[in-house]
DNA sequence: CGAGAATAGTTTTTT
DNA sequence: ACTATTCTCG
């Protein structure tokens, strides 16, 4: 007994009053709406922590569901050392993982084959293409990423196709309630689900299938959900179901952090909560241990200014701070290096004694990033850029994906058509034509419909495809069989290499370095793949493959995150929700961007408190000094135009801002002329030498200072031994030329290319 | 059939 | 600016 009440002021140990409350309400529904900063994980983790040891739950009867890998490893990261190895029985998620898992345990219920594919935006894309094509609609007059986000909007409010069909009431809702029918029937045969399915299949599963559910509701006796204002009509659906035994449910969110309500978020969900659940404990957290008193003021002010919105009073014991820094470059380019200029006399300043992962740079839209990047480059700063081009959307990783999806499904018509001819072995689009049109006539999948083809009692006259074609058909059947008979030989890296080999398409690779650039880059990428799928790997040759897939569909960009490296984080405003950084800079605050364009066309003013939310979400990263930037000319599209000051801006009171960076007239006007000579001159006196940088998305050992001349003799990891033969330099990069020993003469960006000198 | 050129369309945010 | 698709020629 003492000992319980022991542990239990270690659990509760630092919380504040209401902290405490929410960890120890554990009977019931609980709605905890945290302040940004205010303990929120601390929270959970606690309560978690609680449940375990004080009221001793098992710990495989606890669910805890969040949006990103991150923040569910993130929590798990943090219970360790409460909970030792009982975390493994702990289920700790992704909405997505949680439904895939469940999925492939219960396929046999829902006529689903247990290693179906999860389609990505660009698979659901080829996908809805094609459906256009087979029911003869004008991909031109009916876009298809719009069909797709309304069959998205429809299945996250869990409306089937014959509920679509029943409401549409126009032309325009006819035709996606046909394309939705063929959208499925397609999934189906393909043996494929998107994200949405995820959750409503699962939904539908519950619904449908009474002792499945129940298998579910009697194992959890709670469930908690995290960052509850992101979740859709569905996810919530989802959560009632699966603890309607208990309706020990606890939620957690801030309605003024909703920012994905365009990707289907319905923040009614809080409000149905407390009618759903009429004994719903309402907590709200509302001390912040994160910002400045600065900072929370802005924060305020700016937030208040939104109509729809339920009063929350944040307040800190920190200490008032500095002042926020307001400033307007000229241009996009003039921001960046006030950035980066700006970073370096803050990591020369002892007083702060930040580091370089102290400091993140936020903006609205990842072209952004761009500009930024290029001045991290040019003046030797290190970085590490989250999202933009994501690795696991790169043309070379899809391909070699798409060949091992065949490996354990080869229905997938999506991956088969995405490599049939990547390298190219002589299908041309004719021979896929008639191809694809004997597996649509017969209902088949199409690697069957290659094994009729090529089956020797074929007779041509059927498709028409004369030996040549029907030979390299034969040849690309071949070569997948081959591989697939394989699988479970090899380990996953051995695999994967065989794969490269086999299908021509390491080959390939080296091929496209040599005339293009991105060449090199993508046989990095390609070994940072095989060095992920090395982990899987340690699973065997039955579970590594699967689990391998399910991760690389499941991933996102945020994961790859890394806290402690040496090198400033550059993210979108969305993405830096849940994080924090003792130094934040938001560049681009003028109208169009921030708030975008969009929300501004779109008429809606809920649109533009959206906006404003996102603001608020960048602002209250922000730990001890905040930047707010815009630009007065910002390029986009080739071009540049003049650019107005965010009304974001104006909701942030002058007595907040540093004098000496306020523009005159509240920040509307242009800088006068004395302050912008004396911006150039810090501008322009700052040290252009370069020196090592990083991009977080492919890992590269930096080559950048070593100077190469004419002459040298050279050691490349692929190449093998050369000399350079001439030397371009461009802007931030050189190009060098190297007559290889063996290889021939290569073009090579002096960043990317794995070369060293040889003496 | 395949490769490169010309052209059209496109971008907010992403599990 | 960038990509995806269509066109044209060997």
């Amino acid at each position: 007994m003492v000992r319980s009440i022991d542990k239990a002021e270690k659990i509760l140990h630092g919380l504040n009053s209401r902290q405490r409350d929410a960890v120890e309400t554990i009977d019931g529904p609980v709605l905890i709406l945290a302040g940004p900063g205010s303990g929120k994980t601390r929270v959970i983790t606690s309560r978690i922590a609680y449940l375990r040891h004080i009221v001793g739950i098992a710990s495989f009867r606890i669910a805890a569901v969040t949006f990103t890998n991150k923040a569910a490893r993130e929590m798990k990261e943090r219970l360790s050392p409460m909970l030792g190895n009982d975390l493994n029985s702990l289920s700790v998620n992704t909405f997505h993982s949680f439904c895939a898992r469940i999925l492939r345990t219960e396929y046999e219920h829902i006529g689903i084959n247990r290693d179906f594919t999860i389609y990505d935006d660009a698979d659901q894309m080829s996908l809805m293409k094609q459906v256009l094509q087979d029911i003869n609609l004008d991909p031109k007059r009916f876009p298809p990423r719009s069909i797709l986000s309304a069959i998205s909007g429809a299945k996250s409010q869990l409306i089937g196709v014959s509920g679509l069909s029943s409401q549409s009431t126009n032309y325009w809702d006819e035709i996606v309630a046909r394309a939705y029918e063929r959208y499925e029937e397609m999934l189906i045969s393909n043996s494929a689900v998107d994200f949405d399915d995820l959750i409503f299949k699962t939904y539908l599963l519950f619904r449908d299938v009474p002792q499945v559910a129940r298998t579910y509701q009697n194992k959890f006796a709670h469930l908690m959900i995290d960052e509850f204002q992101d979740t859709n009509i569905a996810q919530y659906a989802l959560a009632k179901q699966v603890i309607q035994e208990t309706s020990n449910i606890c939620v957690v969110g801030d309605p003024d952090q909703s920012i994905y309500t365009w990707r289907n978020a319905d923040i009614r969900n809080i409000l149905s909560f407390q009618t759903d659940y009429p004994s719903t404990k309402i907590i709200s957290l509302e001390e912040n241990y994160r910002s400045t008193q600065t900072i929370l003021d802005a924060a305020t002010s700016l937030i208040k200014t939104n109509t729809q919105r339920v009063e929350k009073d944040l307040w800190t014991k920190n200490g008032k701070g500095n002042p926020i820094i307001v400033s307007e470059t000229y241009d996009e380019r003039e921001e960046a290096q006030f950035v980066i200029n700006e970073i370096q006399t803050l990591l020369k300043s002892p007083k702060n004694n930040y580091n370089l992962s102290d400091i993140a740079v936020m903006y609205r839209v990842n072209a952004q990033s761009r500009a930024l990047e290029e001045s991290c480059v040019r003046y030797g700063m290190p970085y590490q850029l989250i999202g933009g081009l994501k690795f696991y959307q790169r043309q070379e990783i899809k391909d070699v994906v798409a060949y091992l999806r065949l490996m354990i499904n080869p229905d997938d018509d999506i991956s088969l058509t995405r490599i049939i001819n990547t390298p190219t072995r002589g299908i041309g689009q004719r021979t896929l034509d008639q191809v694809l049109r004997m597996a649509r006539n017969k209902e088949i999948s199409i690697i069957s419909a290659l094994r009729v083809i090529t089956s020797e009692k074929h007779k041509k006259e059927e498709t028409g495809l004369a030996s040549r074609p029907v030979k390299a058909l034969a040849d690309f059947l071949k070569i997948l069989d081959d591989l697939t008979s394989k699988k479970s030989e090899l380990n996953l890296v051995d695999f994967i290499d065989l794969i490269m080999e086999r299908t021509g398409y390491q080959r390939y690779l080296m091929d496209s370095a040599n005339v293009e650039r991105r060449g090199e880059e993508r046989i990095e990428n390609i070994k940072e793949f095989k060095s992920t799928a090395a982990e899987f790997a340690l699973l065997g040759q039955q579970e590594g493959l699967p689990s391998f897939l399910e991760s690389v569909s499941l991933i996102s960009d945020i994961d790859n995150l890394k806290e402690r490296s040496e090198a400033i984080t550059l993210i979108t405003l969305h993405q830096a929700k849940g994080l924090e950084f003792p130094v934040v800079f938001i560049v681009g605050m003028e109208e169009g961007l921030l708030p975008h364009i969009r929300s501004i066309d779109s008429g809606d003013p809920s649109e533009l408190e959206e906006e404003r939310r996102l603001c608020y979400v960048g602002i209250t990263r922000a730990k001890e000094q905040l930047y707010l930037l815009r630009a007065f000319r910002r390029g986009f599209r080739g071009g540049s135009e003049p650019s107005v000051p965010s009304r974001f801006l104006v909701d942030i009171p002058p007595s907040l801002i540093s004098p000496e960076t306020l523009t005159s007239e509240n920040r509307k006007v242009t800088r006068n002329s004395e302050q912008k000579t004396s911006l150039r001159n810090r501008l322009t006196s700052t040290s252009t030498k370069s020196s090592p940088y990083s991009s977080g998305n492919v890992k590269k050992e930096v080559t950048s200072q070593v100077l190469f001349q004419v002459g040298d003799k050279v050691n490349h990891d692929i190449f093998g031994k050369g000399m350079v033969v001439s030397v371009k330099p461009s802007r931030e990069d050189s190009e060098i030329t190297v007559a290889f020993d063996g290889a021939g003469i290569k073009r090579l960006l002096q960043s990317l290319a794995p070369l060293n000198k040889s003496e």
